[in-house]
DNA sequence: CCTGGCACTCCATGGTCCTCAGTGCTAATT
DNA sequence: AATTAGCACTGAGGACCATGGAGTGCCAGG
């Protein structure tokens, strides 16, 4: 069906499309690449490429451009993702060196991926559950409230005030903090519940109220907010853009932190670059963007996932290179911290 | 020089043009205002207010637009801040209620005010510079790490993890920090340096390496990124606008921290709304629009800053309402946490 | 000082024409 | 059978022009 002149042609349209943004013909093609046949033999190539969906027209008398299908197959087949130039990775060794902790970490990636792709990008914290207890701290803070602080291996600090708790003595406090240590540090946060279970049991009775308030709301913290941290930067960089849909509707769609957690989480193979094009987001303000996306983490370990978010029409394999280099660099950062 | 009426002209022509951002001709405030003077006689003030800048002409045969002087008439003297409605109060409350912590309670203010205002909003952590220590906690992470963390009064935490101190001898630690909390606890944050100036002298010399190393990144924390931190929302809203400035250039501002600060750092008179109009900004991409902002805080005490950012062309009255109310809010919930 | 009347200005709208890039088809060539 | 040259055809977009209408400035009369 597509022999090989057919798929260079198919290349060499996405090719031309994505640099000037405007629809490719034949003449064009022979021109600008080395296909060696002549512009009408690339007319009849692009015809079948257009019965099978890979490329259309505007309107008649205009050049052809791809469809999200074109866009696929180019990803899937005739492209490879493209390395950084020397120049970008030392952008990126000097732009992420001297982050002083996990919240500036992210920030700074989050910019660099904006900046090397000139898109959005998009980085989630390192999740909760797939990391480990590293130390629980208990606070009290006078009257009737205790701070609790949860560090985890990943450099992640969640904190809440628990309140309520009627008089808190400090040596109750003091207990249950070595004991909760005892039984959950060093423990993946999706076992704690578990450890913790029959920890009540072994407070006396005067203190119980308060350890089963303090472990009700360590449960919560690791339960219900795990993933939610997600961080945005460089939407200045589709202002440049003309969507079919309307830049309000993009706009929009990447202020719902829901909508972005799915963008990232629906990778088919973790530990693998991820590319959704066009109509494959489930999102209607987002069917003329793709997303690229990939895990990054610790060794085998995925913590969370990174992503770009650009028009369909974008240059795909450097846009691959850029994402797959800042994962990479972000998992070793976060190791060696 | 103005008269009534022509002050009462002004501001008819600013109340159409927000409304339907089309220059507005002397027939049609004929109609709509009750003006009770005939076209002829507005065309006349007209001429007179375009002749002192406050309005203009987009050329020749067109009504007329305010000028950023003329807004700022009309923000001075011709319009007061309009009271939300119960329903906006009633949204208030339920939104920026059962948020459990500080990262929460900012995140949820934020998009409450861009969805009141229907533009952008900026909200501002509470500088740590203006709040007091609660409780400094250290803790040995195993190692040669301690973390530190620094609880404020304004529900704020600052952790940082502190290497390479050598062995840590966990007495040591407990002894510094329980001297750290008496010195501290209570202190304005603008205190604190003086206050632990001669703290190493009182350690054991075995130990003032580390008491050293902890102090010096318990000031860089408090000094360096006092004010860094700000959340942003709405930026949709930019989208149905059209500007002079390309959108662009709005986006690309309101991504640099430092201009939002700035932009919310040079109210002239706390505890009351700043208005800063079309080329009052500094900044080159936001001359073609305006920034609303207000101090929040507890009690007479001001915390940081919020604000709303759109265009030139804005309601003023109903922002300015929308931000003093949230901003009267948020202190409120501050105060009671 | 206000107002009706009037001539004037200029933008926006819509129609027409023309150009031109690009197409599909056919017949000739390899 | 595949490729190519030639050619008629198509439709978007730009230039040009005419027209309508909103809005103006000015003047003379109330």
């Amino acid at each position: 069906m597509l022999d090989e002149r057919k798929l260079a042609v198919l290349r060499a349209v996405v090719e031309d499309f994505v640099n000037t943004n405007e629809p490719v013909g034949s003449k064009a093609l022979a021109d600008r690449h080395r296909l060696g046949v002549s512009p009408a033999t690339i007319r009849n190539d692009m015809v079948a490429l257009e019965e099978d969906g890979y490329i259309t027209q505007p309107h008649t008398s205009a050049g052809r451009v791809p469809t999200d299908k074109g866009y696929r197959l180019f990803v899937d087949r005739l492209s490879s993702v493209k390395p950084l130039s020397p120049a970008e990775r030392r952008a990126i060794e000097s732009f992420l060196n001297g982050a002083v902790d996990l919240d500036e970490i992210v920030a700074r990636t989050v910019r660099l991926l904006a900046q090397l792709t000139r898109q959005v990008a998009i980085v989630q914290y390192p999740s909760l559950t797939r990391s480990s207890v590293q130390h629980v701290e208990l606070v009290p803070l006078g009257g009737q409230r205790v701070m609790m602080v949860v560090i985890t291996n990943t450099g992640r600090v969640e904190q809440r005030v628990i309140d309520g708790l009627g008089e808190v003595n400090e040596a109750a406090v003091n207990d249950l903090r070595s004991m909760l240590n005892r039984a959950i540090a060093g423990l993946h946060l999706g076992d704690v519940p578990d450890a913790v279970e029959d920890l009540p049991s072994q407070v006396p009775p005067e203190h119980r109220q308060v350890a089963v308030s303090v472990l009700s709301v360590l449960l919560e913290s690791l339960v219900e907010r795990h993933e939610e941290k997600i961080v945005l930067a460089g939407t200045a960089n589709l202002a440049a853009v003309d969507f079919a849909a309307s830049l309000r509707d993009v706009l929009e769609a990447l202020e719902e932190n829901m909508v972005l957690i799915r963008l990232l989480g629906e990778a088919k193979d973790p530990s693998m670059l991820t590319v959704r094009i066009g109509a494959e987001n489930f999102h209607e303000g987002l069917r003329s963007t793709s997303v690229v996306s990939a895990d990054y983490g610790v060794g085998n370990q995925s913590l969370a996932k990174i992503g770009v978010v650009g028009p369909t029409r974008m240059d795909y394999p450097g846009t691959m290179g850029a994402v797959r280099a800042v994962a990479r660099y972000i998992g070793q950062i976060l190791a060696g911290q």
